[in-house]
DNA sequence: TATTGTTATACTCTATAACTATA
DNA sequence: TATAGTTATAGAGTATAACAATA
């Protein structure tokens, strides 16, 4: 067996690194967020979570009395996908869906004492997961990630 | 009309800064992700390109006489769905599949004259829309971004 | 027996249109 | 007329099993 064509050898994957793609953004970015969202996702998967039901749960905890289509607008998400969003919550009795005083249409979602008590759970077990993450790096590198994040996120979501 | 009930303001969005949330790695990189893929995605349709066929030509015409197998683990997907972004390139008259000398099961892909052409159109644009990300920042915080970024997900995929 | 490219398939995530009940 | 929650649905993106040709 030989090597293929020109510049690639077949048993070093390390090839990409001669790639203009080693230095993009967009790239490194999507890399990124799949390793952090599976490892997030292992992390949460013994206390029956998801990335998104957490998610849903911390803002819910943190925001009780909250109405869907304010979730849906934190989560960034349409409220149609938000719906059996909620039910998986509702149906784990994490939060209920209650009556808005004043106006019928619209739903409550406050947590439940077992919701809040997983909640404080699922926020260790995500801090482990983010220790993990920075492992080596220090809090200064972390706080520049968040701030470069935020940056990025802010001024193309102007335009 | 009134508040839903207890802390949240029903016109404004800014209650979310209020959230643990705000502070969470994972949802500002998926934040982050969202943004700065569909504002690549809206940068190279004008090319007839997606994200992903953009990232596919980039590598084939970096690295010509690729096999699909290593593309497909270069991009990080599986071998079957790579077939169809494949068929998109060659359809499109940017790359071709070739026999491999000594391998008949085996396709190298290579890039045509026009592939390459519009390979380098669209390294502009992508240079663009990441000019675009960091406007106000400088480049010591992409660097220091990028290697933030190829930390954690180095740091993660070892486990 | 293992591997390359491929087909078929399924599951998740996301996006849109339209319904109902209220406002 | 507009809005909140919902239903149904369709499109991406992604994952696995299995096949034919070849190693």
């Amino acid at each position: 067996m030989e090597t293929p064509a020109k510049s690639v050898t077949q048993t070093d994957p390390a090839w990409v690194d001669d790639s203009r793609l080693r230095a993009l953004i967009g790239y490194n970015l999507k890399r990124a967020f799949n390793v952090v969202k599976s490892d997030l996702a292992v992390a949460l998967a013994p206390l029956n979570l998801r990335v998104m039901t957490y998610t849903a749960l911390v803002l819910i905890v943190d925001n009780p009395g909250l109405r869907q289509a304010q979730l849906a607008d934190a989560l960034d998400i349409e409220r149609p996908n938000l719906v059996s969003l909620i039910d998986e919550l509702e149906q784990s009795e994490l939060v209920t869906r209650n009556p808005v005083p004043g106006d019928r249409r619209a739903r409550a979602l406050v947590p439940t004492a077992h919701g809040k008590r997983l909640c404080a759970r699922a926020n260790r077990v995500v801090e482990d997961h983010e220790a993990r993450l920075f492992d080596g790096l220090g809090m200064a590198s972390r706080s520049q990630l968040l701030a470069v994040l935020k940056h990025a996120t802010a001024v193309l979501e102007r335009v």
